[in-house]
DNA sequence: AAAGTTTATGAAGAATCCTTCAGTTTTAGA
DNA sequence: TCTAAAACTGAAGGATTCTTCATAAACTTT
């Protein structure tokens, strides 16, 4: 279930000093703020490194190639995501249905809204690249952190957790990408949050099996 | 409302000879199959001509550069959405909520399966290139189709249709996208459908702000 | 069938981009 | 302080890509 990283997708090496550290960091920062400035397309190895204040030479000493560079962005927040999101899950367990979909919309608008540059670009450059492994373990991760949550709903039942579990995800994601896409603002944010919970306690409401004390 | 594509993303000329309608119509084809086979970073004026069976020399005659080419694409697949979709709207008009749901479903499902190596290769250009006007607009005749509908709904009232038809439209698209992206197995089409006949019913019914005749 | 128009060709120039490496600077440890 | 390891530099080679244009072929009309 870990995406393991093709070889030739590997980092070539992990920085020991603190200056390479923060250098590798700043290298990341650039290469989101490029991605949000000039695209995808014009994301170039040269350009990232300019931002980043460092030598392209610097960066092929901690990235083979581009490719690395990106697929070690889109890692990064990827797991970043997951691990919030997981543990979001678990403080939510054994709780009443509603109590559940409340909380996972509210954890999944915080956390991407965390920091909203980041998931911007990001969403740039989602189909693209080698990282279609990579994405399709993380969701498969978030499907299942969805699903035994859902199913430890003291007051409901579900007959096919999976495909909830995916259809729901799948539902928010969809939903917030077109208002990052759209510039996220507050208002935007704030209507799609109201409108999240409907979704979703609808959505619950309908798709258990049965529903205990109502 | 309508999308103009700036000056200098328009077309250099439009094919009046049986022929050259056949080389645009090929170009576009081999765009989508090139997209699908490599990936937009790999998308070279060079591999779509050849693809389509004729000379760089012949696309430049038709789209000034790159960018107009992928315009026209994208404006060509949204167009044909849309209006596609507006139909689908017109006819379930009047009806009660629930046909109307499930009406919508089944005609967005319908219509992205319709030819779906064309939606697949679109989801992977969708955020890049200069299209956003473009898809904003097509953004927001959806919602206005989707609006007038609801909004025709015999048996319910709404509140804020603009945003219930926001949530509604993107929650489809992010779910199907996503389904599209892990390859649209016939399978996983049969289970995004039932699942989103429940999630918009689910939704909409909570929606409303008042649901007559129950 | 001839003249004029539309369409197609593809080699080549110009621009851009990825990646390397020999040499320099900085840091850590003895 | 001195030495070895780590980190950084950036010009330049090699490869790819975009775009043009002079020429040729195909089609339409007279």
């Amino acid at each position: 279930m870990k995406a393991v990283p093709p070889e030739t997708l590997k980092p070539r090496k992990t920085p020991t000093q603190a200056r390479s550290a923060a250098t590798v960091d700043a290298i990341f920062k650039a290469t989101i703020q490029v991605l949000l400035a000039d695209g995808a397309i014009r994301l170039t190895t040269t350009r990232v490194a300019e931002r980043a204040g460092v030598s392209v030479g610097t960066m092929y000493q901690y990235f083979p190639h581009k490719k690395a560079l990106l697929y070690a962005v889109v890692q990064l927040h990827l797991t970043k995501f997951i691990e919030a999101f997981e543990a979001t899950c678990l403080t939510l367990r054994n709780r009443p249905l509603a109590v559940i979909a409340d909380g996972m919309v509210n954890a999944f608008l915080d956390i991407k809204t965390r920091q909203p540059d980041e998931t911007r670009a990001l969403y740039k450059i989602a189909a693209e690249l080698d990282t279609e492994e990579l994405r399709s373990c993380t969701a498969k991760r978030l499907q299942g952190a969805c699903s035994d949550l859902l199913d430890s709903a003291k007051d409901a039942k579900f007959d096919n957790l999976q495909d909830i579990s995916f259809t729901l995800l799948t539902a928010m994601n969809g939903t917030t990408r077109a208002v990052f896409e759209f510039g996220a603002q507050p208002c935007m944010l704030h209507i799609l949050r109201t409108q999240l919970l409907v979704l979703c306690r609808g959505y619950l409401h309908i798709a258990a099996t049965s529903l205990l004390f109502e």
